[in-house]
DNA sequence: GGGTGTATTTCGGCG
DNA sequence: CGCCGAAGTACACCC
């Protein structure tokens, strides 16, 4: 699984490993030591000599990492081109990319490590939990928002964007629905107002156009906000232990039953 | 600047390393091989067995790697307690956190090797063009925005959120600014409108309060509402040679003079 | 801790 | 490719 393994090797080594290991396109590859970093594209920016780790996956991606952070300090998603060359006896890796156009360039000044892994079989992977997730279960059973509600689309597209459930109530009144798995924000209630805004262009001038903010809460200045454009909030949850924990034995319908 | 490492650990060594070398706070640490990954927190997920790359940084940040992509499939960007145990003759890692209560549980089928690294010492970082750079650039020289603009506020704090830049026009009409450092999209449109709208609110009934959206770009929905809503746009760039690249010799001062 | 906004956001989806 | 919105977003900053 340990496809090769180098200890302080020299730039000549280092560069041909690299080369060799990021073409293969089949294992991953890594370099911790000293070295120094810059970045040129949307941004810029440049990382003084210190002690980083470099990854390259098998996609071509990179990411360099500092000692503490979840976040690498540099990066590119997608390389076009990933190349390791000896300039005035250091290894330096180049990876840039089109559209952006991107360029990460690494001087590996003093290289203490070098491993290539294979990391082959990745298994299956599933998120439970995401606004995807409610979205599906409220259209199966938008009676959790609203007794009598029916869902007419899920992510109608209007000029403003991707409205989540549109809908009818029982009433025959039409009801944009905007879903948050988290707690809503003034964020989430410009979206209901836009989307609205962008019905009731769509409809005769008379129509009524509900808008309804479902999320598990809501912050204060959302709900003011959401109470003086006359919008409605609806509580609901994105995971089935929220609710449990939350209430104990439920009263209210879960999500997840 | 190894500071240790093992092939093929048995669960009982791979446990007394993670334990000592997360505990100790002053290396990186990795872990390679098949793994199961389950998470359960603001949501929920698993990751079947599969070969990954687990990193527990200085910080006790965690995260687990795929094969491929930028980001990592599981993570952890604080942990409250970072434990490593032997359960049923494997070692499983547990990265727990309260706040939002999260935990990831990493059970280590057939590890191939761990890895503890000193990275210790981290050189200086330096990020240009950011929004907040541009910030600064265009409260010292507002004219780039606007010939006769003057900076009243950066940042000023009003209900609906944060005004990039508040000021007021040759005519003595208040102007709010929203800066972007890329293209603006609608979501930049509803905030100007939101902000704008708020300052009204503070204003005496009559007052004009105009809306500037500047940024290098916009998109065309983008362009189309900011005109439905009366509002302007006005390009700037985030750096430097964006406006020498594209105009050539400079007509317009550049944002980096 | 609540609330808001930026990000080299990344990423997926849709026209 | 342009555009929009979600994300277990992370992260910084203010109140
Ligand atoms: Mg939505
Ligand atoms: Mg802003």
């Amino acid at each position: 699984m340990i496809r090769q393994q180098l200890l302080m090797p020299s730039p000549e080594d280092l560069a041909d490993f690299l080369n060799r290991h990021t073409r293969s396109r089949d294992c991953l590859v890594q370099v911790a030591g000293l070295a120094e970093v810059t970045y040129q594209g949307r941004a810029a920016s440049t990382a003084d000599v210190g002690t980083y780790l470099v990854v390259v996956k098998q996609d071509g991606s990179l990411q360099i990492h500092h000692p503490t952070g979840i976040k690498p300090m540099n990066w590119q998603p997608k390389t076009d081109s990933i190349t390791a060359r000896v300039d005035e006896d250091v290894c330096m890796l180049l990876a840039s990319r089109r559209s952006p156009e991107e360029l990460v360039q690494v001087v590996f000044l003093e290289p203490q490590m070098a491993l290539a892994l294979e990391l082959a079989q990745a298994g299956g992977f599933v998120l439970r939990g995401s606004e995807a997730e409610m979205q599906q279960t409220l259209a199966e059973h938008p009676e959790l928002i609203e007794p009598g509600l029916r869902v007419l689309n899920r992510e109608l597209m209007v000029e403003s964007g991707g409205i989540d459930l549109y809908a009818r109530d029982a009433q025959g009144r039409y009801v944009v629905v905007e879903l948050k798995r988290g707690r809503a924000t003034q964020h989430a209630v410009s979206q209901l107002a836009r989307y609205v805004r962008s019905v009731e262009g769509k409809l005769p001038a008379k129509a009524v156009v509900r808008g309804i903010l479902a999320a598990p809460s809501i912050t204060t200045p959302a709900r003011l906000e959401l109470e003086n454009r006359g919008l409605e909030f609806r509580e609901v949850s994105a995971l089935p232990q929220a609710t449990a924990a939350a209430g104990g034995p439920v009263a209210q319908p879960s999500l997840f039953d």
